[in-house]
RNA sequence: GGACGCGUAGCUCAACUGGCAGAGCAUUCGACUCUUAAUCGACUGGUUGUAGGUUCGAUUCCUACCGCGUCCA
């Protein structure tokens, strides 16, 4: 192939010096100078509510020189039509020899699809009707030396598509016949619906053609350019703090580890950038945001890839009552900016963004109570380690018969305060292993008990008790909007007691499309509390939590010299994306996935 | 880390219960001056992800590994 496509420059370098080029600017120019883009040529004459007609192009003739890719050719002879692609859109072009003359069309027949060409001449409209260039002129611009995929299908393997972003963004821009086929907005390809009903058949896979990739991308950066308009408005300063850490702190995330060389010491890469966003603050930087990737050390799947972009913003004299308000807002304007809309489609489910639920995650854990376990309990049973362990008793056997032979016998001290190697621990531990390739709702269940009664702390308890009772996959609870407020002080480390309930704290996380979108709180600015809180995470870091928070000093003596209250939040925004585009995977959002690399052969010319 | 699924020509996909590995597009050659998934004729293209095993015979069955996807941890 490569051999052959060499042999063809030459032959185009050969045109091009009759012309008085050399070989260099026959075939690989390093200019060429456009009146329009095909989008801006389509815009002005073609996309609009009353094109152009061949009448008046005819009274005002219309002269353009385009740039573009080759993505189609019919050549019939000594004419031919061929699809020029730039900026996601197309135009016909027709050549014919009579116009062009012979050099001209022996450089056509040498071009292969996926050349970029420039082009001059005038626009008409064919007896089909559709406009097109009429070509006075053609300009060799660089040549495609690998062979495009399929013009139908576009690219459709998923991992191709990751792997050779480059082919997948021109390949598939809604453009491909099998794309407008599909109607004008083409949905993510994929099949499987979480929130579908058992009852919904499911679709057939190969009739959906690949998501109108280049889209995707340019709503992502309509999302970026949103936010930052939202809070450059607003006062907000955009700042950059740094991803080369000596602590990596902020969130519950293991790091990855690197080096500098010069200093000899090892580094870390950030987590979050909310430690240094709040020393920001006390610097009397009231307002600042900032928008860059964090990187975790974890799997990936379809809402994960370790290195992600997260929008964090601090507000001064605010806490998180008037942050539920500014997600609401941002989340709206945001969509309006995008979509135009505040409807969104996720996974077959109509989203609307202007509409939100707010719950405690008290409220939440009863209001959504699965029937299976019961009678929903009272809202005091979040008092005592007491209270919570009769309510999980109760719900574990009502749910699981097995619990009322194992637990019959146990008196409620030993569920509260069991024994490490206790017959209870052992069972529950027995129990969670059983269920391990089954029912992942039930497993989510059993999972608290093990929790507690390994002893975790009843702010973590409830927590994951909130997880699986929210997650409930036959329920789509978080589905729309959601805000969950009022955290456990067990699993907020940087997060201020609420000021009636020293337990909890003034902390809240909003869902939409059945995952987590952002976390904010009202900031904990007493450097006491602060280094008594790091001191229990050093604790369950030793306790085995690899995912525990390190002593930050430094952090503790920027409180030491006082914080105002502030409120703080983080929103993922690949997430919010994911739903803001109907894109299933993470991975559909970012432009180059972590993918395990292929040692494979390479293919060279031959 | 676990379960399930997938991997065949550059791309999109076939190959029945184990019996000579095929088609369309792209490529190459030829015809064609309003086509649009252009059309027509001819040709080319393969270590069936990798390595083993069973078998007279493996794309197909078995094992391990690699990569991807989905769900879960």
């Amino acid at each position: 192939m490569y051999r052959l496509r060499q042999d063809k420059l030459r032959q185009i370098a050969e045109i091009g010096e009759r012309a008085g080029l050399t070989y260099a600017e026959a075939t690989y120019p390093n200019h060429f100078a456009f009146t329009h883009t095909i989008p801006e040529l389509r815009a002005l004459y073609i996309d609009r509510p009353q094109p152009f007609t061949e009448a008046e192009f005819e009274a005002n003739p219309v002269h353009a020189a385009v740039a573009g890719r080759l993505m189609q050719i019919r050549i019939q002879g000594k004419a031919g039509f061929a699809n020029l692609q730039q900026g996601g859109k197309r135009l016909q072009i027709y050549i014919k020899k009579d116009v062009v003359g012979e050099d001209a069309l022996a450089l056509a027949k040498l071009l292969d699809l996926g050349d970029h060409i420039g082009v001059t001449g005038h626009l008409f409209v064919t007896r089909s009707g559709e406009t097109t260039l009429q070509v006075a002129t053609i300009t060799f611009l660089a040549k495609a030396m690998l062979a495009l995929p399929d013009k139908y299908h576009g690219l459709e393997d998923v991992e191709l598509r990751y792997r050779q972003r480059y082919v997948d963004l021109f390949m598939n821009t809604g453009q491909s016949a099998k794309q407008t086929e599909h109607g004008p907005a083409p949905v993510v390809a994929n099949s499987t619906e979480p929130f579908a009903t058992a009852t919904e058949a499911t679709p057939v896979v190969s009739e959906a053609p690949p998501p109108n990739v280049r889209e995707v991308f340019v709503k992502r950066a309509a999302v970026l350019r949103a936010l930052r308009k939202y809070f450059d408005e607003r006062g907000y300063i955009e700042v950059e703090t740094p991803m080369l850490v000596g602590i990596a702190g902020g969130a519950a995330a293991r790091p990855f580890i690197t080096h500098h060389n010069t200093f000899d010491i090892d580094l870390s890469l950030r987590i979050a950038p909310e430690l240094y966003l709040k020393r920001l603050v006390v610097g009397g930087l009231d307002r600042v945001y900032e928008i860059n990737r964090n990187f975790r050390n974890e799997g990936v799947d379809t809402s994960h890839n370790p290195e992600f972009t997260m929008l964090e913003f601090y507000q001064a004299y605010a806490n998180y009552h008037d942050l539920m308000d500014l997600t609401e807002e941002i989340v709206k304007f945001v969509a309006m900016e995008v979509n135009g809309t505040t409807i969104a489609n996720f996974n077959g489910v109509e989203i609307d963004l202007g509409k939100w639920t707010k719950l405690s995650m008290r409220e939440a854990i009863i209001k959504w109570w699965p029937s299976e376990f019961g009678d929903a309990p009272s809202s005091n049973c979040f008092q005592s380690r007491d209270l919570f362990v009769q309510v999980l008793r109760k719900a574990a056997e009502t749910y699981l018969p097995v619990f009322r032979e194992w637990s019959k016998d146990v008196p409620t001290a030993e569920w509260s305060n069991p024994q490490k190697d206790g017959t209870l621990v052992t069972a529950i531990r027995q129990m969670h292993r059983t269920l391990a390739a089954g029912d992942a709702f039930k497993k989510g269940f059993v999972n608290v008990i093990v929790e507690l009664a390994e002893g975790a702390p009843l702010g973590k308890c409830i927590a994951t008790l909130f997880e699986v009772v929210g997650e409930n996959p036959f329920a789509s609870n978080l589905t729309q909007p959601t805000i969950i407020y009022d955290f456990p002080l067990a699993v907020s480390p940087l997060s201020k007691q609420k000021p009636d309930e020293p337990d909890w704290v003034e902390r809240f996380e909003f869902y939409i499309g059945g995952f987590e979108v952002g976390n904010a709180f009202s900031e904990l600015n007493d450097p006491l509390e602060q280094r008594e809180r790091f001191l229990d995470q050093l604790k369950e870091r030793d306790r085995g939590d690899d995912e525990a928070m390190h002593m930050d000093e430094d952090y503790v003596r920027a409180l030491g010299y006082g914080l105002p209250p502030t409120g703080g939040e983080g929103i993922g925004i690949d997430r919010l994306t994911m739903i803001l585009t109907g894109s299933k995977s993470i991975r559909d959002v970012i432009l180059f996935p972590l993918l395990r690399p292929q040692a494979k052969q390479t293919e060279t010319a031959s």
